[in-house]
DNA sequence: GCCGTTTTCGGCCCGACTGTTTTCAGTCG
């Protein structure tokens, strides 16, 4: 059982406790929404935990759920669970997943109409619709008919709660956008928040802030925008759309003298709200979008911007990236902040493929080494490793590969004296193996200042031999970094399985990093693992993976990996001066 | 059912919007 399909039992449970006496069972509903939400997040497999007894490090899993958890592990059902959906229809269970459909809801219709076919359920509420034999249930209408058939429509077609964009794709649509606020006389700023600005791996919708003297007005423009679906809400200080292709854009707009509380607010993530306003109200202040409210007077204070709110309740501003409540908020109030790594701290990159015609094992990049030094020079790079896919095995005799690692040495050393002002430094991606050798042999690792090692091939492994094998080809003294380390490709497929904290531990007492591969479909590692990472003590460097000169952008989004896992720029390689980066890669 | 920011007992965020309502329930973030 996946992480994701365990969480997803938890939020039935939530959902079965709202529907059985929501008030009696409220805290427990929350309960376990939280420990679903946390238990989604996690990179490690329960299965694991409950094997390293380490269930209740979770947060939001405490002895109850533990215990539950435990069970379902063991024996693939959970007597507790059984008893608590015992009387809630299973045909209710699917509708969950539709948009604008809750527990509630569902149930009203389930139970009105006595649907008991979990894989007809959508079925028969389409026909019920269409019908109108909806509309005549208390609390339903003929607008919610409608609704009900479009929200079905619209899950069939994938528009459902569960399609998320990686970053840089969010991002361009949330540019797109924001270009086109700022073209109303309206609109005073506007910027992407929520998971955006935090800047997770993948983004579910995209959620703007516009300040506005006129917010009614700066709605009006913002709901005519020109490639737009439908509108889903529209109200005097917000609105939803969706736009023609399908992606969701929440927009938000307070006057310039609240926007700090707003962008807070907006900002999130949920949990990290939570957790500050439960603090808040035990100083006796209430926080929300429009500012800091005091209980006894109702007095609100205004903020416009997000230092002052934050220093309003005695705290340092927190990054958005590490808004997530894992303990930034206490360290926010003892001004102890992590100062996180930044793009301008990256010094060089450590992982390119140019076009040098290596014949590769995998793919090969498409600019010229001179090419991409170019470009290095111009994002003010100190240095800049080659590091191609080694040549391909099969295809070529083991002198032929040496030579062909000769020769790429050669014209290395020929760049070398070329290029005084930027460093050059000759790596390169080699494969490990099945059996865990590397994929080229001691003469062609010595044309080589160092390399870097991953896995590009067999990757279904089970835990212990995988990891195994990854050691035994970081053993080698010139393995110096495993790159894109769990393999996952976002919205493609997940990584493969290794025990990190054996991995962790080899890291640490042979000096070997790991690589947070800004590729935007790997982020990898993981920002979660980065924060195992760095609280072991292990190295590790942030790399764009560039196969053309145009993706050496994308670094910033490893950097924003790195930050969410609370790096910081001593954690990270190559935030190091040449000298020194060279005098680690050759030890 | 979880958790420790004055608490190991007694708390548990806050507001926007919609549709069906004459004052609110449900969903969402």
């Amino acid at each position: 059982m996946t992480n994701h399909e365990i969480a997803s039992l938890l939020r039935k449970i939530a959902a079965s406790y709202t529907v059985i006496n929501e008030q009696k069972y409220r805290f427990q509903i929350i309960a376990y929404q939280k420990a679903a939400e946390s238990i989604d997040h996690e990179t490690t497999q329960v299965k694991d935990l409950v094997k390293e007894n380490k269930l209740e490090s979770l947060p939001g899993v405490g002895p109850s759920i533990r215990q539950h958890l435990e069970e379902l592990i063991k024996t693939g059902k959970v007597k507790h669970f059984e008893t608590v959906t015992k009387d809630v229809p299973a045909a209710l269970f699917p509708l969950l997943s539709i948009p604008s459909f809750g527990p509630k809801k569902a149930f009203k219709l389930v139970n009105h109409f006595k649907l008991k076919n979990p894989d007809t359920v959508l079925e028969d509420i389409k026909k019920l619709a269409e019908d109108h034999r909806i509309a005549e249930l208390p609390g339903f209408g003929d607008k919610s008919e409608k609704d009900i058939l479009r929200a079905l429509g619209e899950y069939k077609k994938g528009f459902g709660k569960t399609t998320r964009m990686v970053l840089p794709y969010a991002s361009q649509i949330a540019d797109k956008i924001i270009d086109y606020l700022k073209k109303s006389p309206n609109v005073e700023a506007a910027f992407p928040l929520g998971s955006l600005r935090r800047k997770l791996s993948t983004v579910g919708d995209i959620d703007i802030a516009v300040s506005s003297k006129n917010p009614k007005k700066a709605i009006d423009y913002f709901v005519s925008y020109p490639y737009m679906g439908r509108v889903i809400e529209q109200g005097p200080i917000s609105a939803s759309i969706l736009t023609s292709g399908g992606q969701q854009v929440d927009v938000m707009v307070l006057e310039p003298h609240r926007f700090g509380s707003l962008l807070q607010h907006f900002t999130g993530s949920k949990n990290h709200n939570v957790a500050l306003r439960e603090f808040a109200i035990k100083k006796g202040l209430s926080l929300s979008e429009k500012g800091i409210k005091h209980s006894k007077s109702g007095k609100v204070d205004e903020f416009d911007t997000e230092e002052k709110f934050y220093n309003a309740l005695g705290m340092d501003w927190i990054p958005p990236e590490i808004r997530e409540d894992t303990g930034e908020v206490e360290l926010a109030l003892k001004h102890n902040l992590p100062k996180l790594v930044q793009l301008k701290d990256i010094k060089g990159d450590l992982h390119i493929h140019s076009s040098y015609p290596i014949e590769p094992s995998h793919d090969m990049g498409n600019n010229s080494m001179e090419e991409m030094l170019k470009k290095a020079q111009e994002l003010g790079y100190e240095y800049l490793a080659f590091s191609e896919h080694n040549p391909n095995l099969s295809k070529h005799t083991k002198d032929q590969l040496y030579s062909i690692m000769a020769r790429r040495k050669e014209k290395i050393e020929q760049l070398k004296l070329k290029y005084k002002s930027i460093r050059i430094i000759n790596l390169l991606e080699t494969d490990i193996l099945p059996n865990g050798n590397l994929a080229i042999d001691e003469k062609c690792m010595g044309e080589l200042d160092a390399t870097l090692v991953s896995i590009h091939s067999v990757f279904k492994m089970d835990k212990e031999e995988m990891t195994k094998r990854v050691l035994s080809g970081l053993s080698h003294p010139k393995a110096k970094i495993l790159t894109h380390p769990t393999g996952r490709l976002l919205n493609e497929r997940n990584g493969y399985e290794l025990d990190f904290e054996k991995i962790f531990d080899f890291c640490k007492q042979h000096n070997k990093a790991l690589e947070i591969n800004a590729w935007p479909q790997r982020l990898d590692l993981p920002d979660t693992l980065v924060r195992q990472a760095v609280g072991h003590g292990i190295k590790m460097v942030i790399d764009s993976d560039s196969h053309a000169v145009s993706e050496m952008d994308l670094m910033q989004f490893g950097v924003s990996v790195a930050r969410r896992g609370w790096a910081q720029k001593n954690d990270i390689l190559n935030t190091l001066e040449y000298n020194k980066l060279i005098d680690w890669l050759k030890e």
